[in-house]
DNA sequence: CACATTTAACTTGTGCACGATGTAATCGTG
DNA sequence: CACGATTACATCGTGCACAAGTTAAATGTG
């Protein structure tokens, strides 16, 4: 097969599975998750809720509004996910003074506690991924504007 | 900052949520979805049942389980979808006369029309993410190759 | 200051994901 | 050929995601 028709066929759109980039992004995603769930049961943490606790170690108190921006999660998501970390004694939900409006999510003690077991987790999935600093670094940057390009997309077509 | 400690700092294992290439994923993943929603809206699929679909449409009748294979996905989400395509009389299921235990999941004429107007959809996504082909093969190939490793690394530690 | 608008959060409903359990059909081995 | 193991699928329960609608507080404008 000559090169002209290589570069063609790789425009030209298909229905096939593998021919899918959403479906490998997809695939990872679930790969990646599924690899997290051993390590976070030992934390008592679902995934979405451990992205909850990785924004609150790093800021600290911050309005569930905040969180979502962070995540890019919606009420919806949040609310029951924050009030099952609040049932395990996690977390505090705390409505502003200043704003009756908006909740504030702080960390209780144990919460704070549950950051020095959750320094095991990244390393482990680091290693588990296997990709060079080199190829994360890559894929960082290519899954991040990848990202964006479709939500800017989305918005123009809205 | 001289280039060991900016070697050795790209291996240090924070829990800063922007170092983590798992919320890439996780977001980048998201997001796609989000921009297929209005397109397969219009199909009256959901991005699982589309995938689905997609399989059926390369491969015609093929029993669930080859289904699940093909998608990872297992029979507590496979079972209700199907049963939701086969209501929206997209596909049948049909028990094999050989092998009582497997159902064989058939397009209809309708779930067989309906490639049609599927076609469209991949450009549409193509051009969203606005990637350049040889990013898109290079995200493809490293996508696979971190499910790959992480399945495979889930699969030593169990 | 009244009042329409906006904002933060909650609620409800649908549809995945996935672990755990159950069941019937088939297979493998003695 | 008996019978324990395996296989294909279904069911149930929990927890996301996300759209749509609701409520109450804050804001802006005449």
């Amino acid at each position: 097969m000559d090169r002209t028709r290589e570069a063609a066929a790789e425009r030209e759109f298909t229905l096939l599975l593998d021919d899918q980039l959403c479906f490998a992004l997809y695939a990872a995603s679930r790969a990646v998750t599924s690899r997290y769930r051993p390590l976070l049961d030992d934390l008592g943490l679902t995934y979405p809720q451990y992205l909850v606790m990785l924004v609150l170690w790093q800021h600290g108190a911050v309005p569930i509004k905040d969180v979502g921006a962070a995540l890019q999660l919606d009420y919806g998501t949040l609310t029951p996910l924050i009030k099952r970390l609040e049932a395990a004694g996690l977390v505090r939900r705390e409505r502003s003074a200043r704003d009756e409006r908006t909740v504030h999510v702080n960390l209780t003690e144990e919460g704070d506690r549950l950051r020095d077991r959750a320094r095991d987790v990244p390393p482990a999935i680091g290693a588990a991924m296997n990709l060079s600093p080199e190829e994360t670094k890559a894929a960082m940057t290519l899954l991040r504007r990848l990202a964006d390009n479709v939500s800017a997309d989305l918005a123009r077509h809205a």
